[in-house]
DNA sequence: TTTGTTATTGTAATAATTACTATATCATAA
DNA sequence: TTATGATATAGTAATTATTACAATAACAAA
């Protein structure tokens, strides 16, 4: 909406005063998940200042202006913090908003500040190392995030960080999203086992297999096959991920 | 996210400069929907002041940071618009975060601003009146905001609109959303005619009676009947909304 | 009492899902 | 070369869910 809708008139210029009074700092933050070594993980960074000095929180930070001639988007700032906390950079698949926290008291310094969220998901991504700001980044397992006591996450990071990972856990069923977490080419057992580790469930194979090759749109043959395991058995057809976003019928959690 | 996640230090004092580049005019929207002559309609304005004067919008406004200690919450916003602009006040059942509008171009005018939009759905509500920064508030029928031009809306609210419209859509087949459409209390055939007009489609009576009444906690009987028609016929029976907020399996769309 | 109308229940055909079995294809060990 | 073990993939019968449609219930009004 505009600026002015709740004011008499247009707009002051920049520095004057009067509407200064309703500007806020809009912050980002993004909550990357991946598997790793079989398990569900998030990003996090360990604050290296203060509030929250030492706490683990979510990668992220403020929306530059100086970026452009009209400042950066919140996506451009969320990559680029990202970046300067992890050293983490593209190379993962998906990023969507997952929403705005505005609650006043979010912060304890005394100027108001909101955070718009994001989810971002990839395929195993190299590891993190720490950066500005940050004394050290690393994946945690989810399950570990989920059992900390709130006050152990800087902010209102816990509670973006459990509504993000009920919108990655949620998505898999209905969307595509789960190749995300896959590598290029992928066997159906790989897919499957994204599914399991994150629902924490595990699948019937064979309805499994059969679930998603129905789905039209899910999957594309690649012709090739992967190199047989260590373990043995027959070797598994490589798949790409589809054109579709959406999957129906859903893939339920049993 | 804190403040200074991507700044050296502890943030300055309110009022010194530095940190001031930071800052940006932070507004709510709304997307208030209901049914009303038996069409799907949202609540909109006609713009009062410039920039797009006389253009329709989407009521909403900046968050005023002169209400409490720390300023209003976004939600607090959006109603207090609500109500500034339409006359329009509580009354209605539901209010959830839709996301957040963040391109650098979204406002012509020199200052940054973003919005965070909400959808809102209640029954059949009281007139809509003009108020401040509105010459005019009315409910339109969702398809012709749907067939308008994207340029005949303000700011980018065809984008945030059609993104509302969506999210309805989309919450009425897995969520018990179509109970806040109607009245506290309500016959099954209103309920179906809320998707009805939603979707757009038509549902088969006998079968979406099973399918709600089988949907644990969705419906709850009254033991109350409904006066009999106009047009005669049995008297259904009255229900009101469960505790359930979704379910399990969704109502299709055919 | 009959007719019209809407609500609600019932039911048979169809479709989807599940649990389970069978077969295919590889590596490796006998 | 031939078993054996392992995993992938295909098949199948029982179950369950869904759909299309018919039947009945409950009212108003003619």
């Amino acid at each position: 909406m505009g600026i002015d809708q709740n004011t008499p008139a247009a707009l002051p210029n920049k520095g004057e005063t009067g509407m200064e009074q309703h500007k806020v700092f809009v912050a980002v933050d993004i909550a990357l998940f991946t598997i790793r070594e079989g398990t569900f993980q998030v990003l996090m960074i360990k604050r290296g200042i203060p509030p929250f000095l030492d706490f683990w929180a979510l990668p992220g930070g403020l929306i530059r202006m100086d970026i452009g001639p009209r400042g950066e988007t919140p996506e451009e700032a969320a990559l680029r913090e990202l970046k300067e906390e992890t050293g983490l950079t593209a190379g993962f698949g998906h990023l969507e908003q997952l929403g705005t926290y505005g609650d006043p008291h979010r912060d304890p310094r005394e100027e108001r500040a909101i955070s718009i969220a994001y989810v971002g998901i990839g395929p195993e991504l190299s590891d993190p190392s720490g950066g500005s700001d940050a004394s050290l980044a690393s994946f945690l397992p989810v399950v570990e995030v989920e059992e900390e006591s709130i006050g152990q996450l800087a902010f209102d990071h816990y509670l973006i960080v459990k509504d993000a990972i009920a919108r990655a856990r949620a998505k898999l069923e209905y969307t595509t999203l789960a190749t995300k977490f896959c590598s290029p080419a992928f066997t159906i057992s790989e897919l499957r086992a994204v599914y399991e580790t994150i629902w924490g469930t595990s699948l019937d194979p064979g309805n499994f297999q059969k679930k998603v090759l129905a789905a039209d749109g899910f999957l594309e043959d690649t012709g090739e096959k992967a190199e047989s395991s260590a373990t043995g058995g027959r070797p598994a057809k490589l798949y790409r991920a589809g054109a579709a976003s959406s999957i129906s019928p859903p893939i339920r959690r049993n």
